[in-house]
RNA sequence: GGCGAGUUGGCGGAGUGGUGACGCAGCGGAUUGCAAAUCCGUGAACAGGAGUUCGAUUCUACUACUCGCCU
């Protein structure tokens, strides 16, 4: 049986984009395309790789993990048939792969080789790609683990007023950060934030796309996907995590992994699994706009509706 | 038909004689290594008319509707 999430994203690739300009793709340049969830990012991506060549390299953090390859939305094997992917079902599923490692792996496709089309939807992972980032070394796990243990006002007292003012004290993600920097490198936050390492692609070495897909054509989108993903057997993937299942690594936060291993324990209906995961996948592609609407503005937008894709790309 | 309980924003759910928690959803935003994470901001309601009162969402009776028990 042919997995009906492909037909989706085909279908997405197919309707496209009317209004907008042509977007010229240069056949060896880099290619990187970002876009809210469930806009087709992915098919684009395809028809690009198809028409052209080239390797199609995930930037999206969760599905950069294996364990939940329906439920995130990965290529299915039709789509992998088509052109190489790669970054995708990299990680373990109990690993802990983040953007550092991202940028680690993703840097041989840079140099050499067939030319990267970059995909994804992780707004942080795709703008420190073009703009650099601070050179801060990973956070061990250790060091993790104790400011895991620590609340706000134990750790905003260890930064310093630069530090304090530049993040959100509120965020407890922030804050912990920030005071791992500190600890491990004996310097603030803010300081390291004057020194930035050069991009790793910049964006003018690229064409950066930015799919531009509307709330209203995408939400109904967002909620066929979700039929689709369980009809191609999202249970059967949790049930196959269920003995694995734990809440707090990265991969379980994939969007609504934590309602299915609720259903299959009977604790809830499939109804409200449905409900719950339309609803945060909505909520997260708004986030995503908002990323994207903010930090990729001079990328060339794609405004998704219902003309043909090829209009709009020209190979 | 009788008795009892209830009726608060889109939903759930507190509460008070002097204009009204909170949670969720919605909407907007932030975001330099856990980012599908994390965080910030925000509109909107007291079933209906009547009485008591300086003033009622909060008190009184009535009407409507809902739920339960009974005949």
């Amino acid at each position: 049986m042919t997995p009906p999430i492909s037909d989706l994203c085909l279908c997405a690739a197919q309707l496209s984009m009317k209004d907008s300009p042509m977007i010229a793709v240069h056949p060896e340049k880099p290619v990187i395309i970002a876009g809210p969830t469930a806009s087709g990012k992915s098919a684009l991506a395809l028809h690009i790789a198809k028409a052209q060549g080239g390797v199609i390299v995930n930037a999206d953090a969760l599905q950069a993990y294996k364990g939940w390859p329906i439920l995130t939305a990965q290529p299915d094997a039709t789509d992998l048939a088509k052109a190489p992917h790669v970054l995708y079902d990299h990680a373990e599923f109990d690993a802990s792969f983040t953007l550092g490692d991202w940028l680690r792996d993703l840097a041989p496709y840079l140099t050499g080789g067939p030319r990267p089309i970059i995909v994804g939807g992780t707004g942080l992972y795709l703008s420190t790609l073009v703009r650099g980032i601070s050179n801060i070394p990973e956070t061990p796990p250790a060091l993790r683990e104790q400011s895991s243990a620590l609340d706000l006002e134990a750790m905003i007292p260890a930064l310093d007023h630069e530090t304090r003012a530049l993040i959100d004290l509120n965020n407890p993600r922030r804050v912990q950060r920030a005071w791992e920097v500190q600890q491990m490198t004996g310097e603030g936050m803010a300081a390291w934030h004057q020194r930035r390492t050069p991009p790793l692609l910049p964006a003018q070495d690229a064409t950066c796309i930015v799919i531009d897909a509307p709330k209203d054509w995408l939400t109904p989108r967002i909620e066929q996907r979700f039929d689709l993903m369980m009809a191609a057997g999202a249970l059967d993937e949790a049930r196959a995590m269920y003995p694995n299942w734990d809440p707090d690594l990265q991969s379980s936060k994939a969007i609504g992994a934590r309602w299915m291993i609720a259903h299959i324990e009977g604790q809830m209906p499939k109804d409200e699994v449905r409900e719950r995961t339309i609803v945060a996948t909505r909520q997260y592609a708004k986030r995503q706009r908002t990323w994207f609407r903010s930090n990729m503005a001079d990328w060339q937008s794609l405004p998704i509706s219902s003309t043909n894709l090829s209009t709009a790309i020209t190979c």
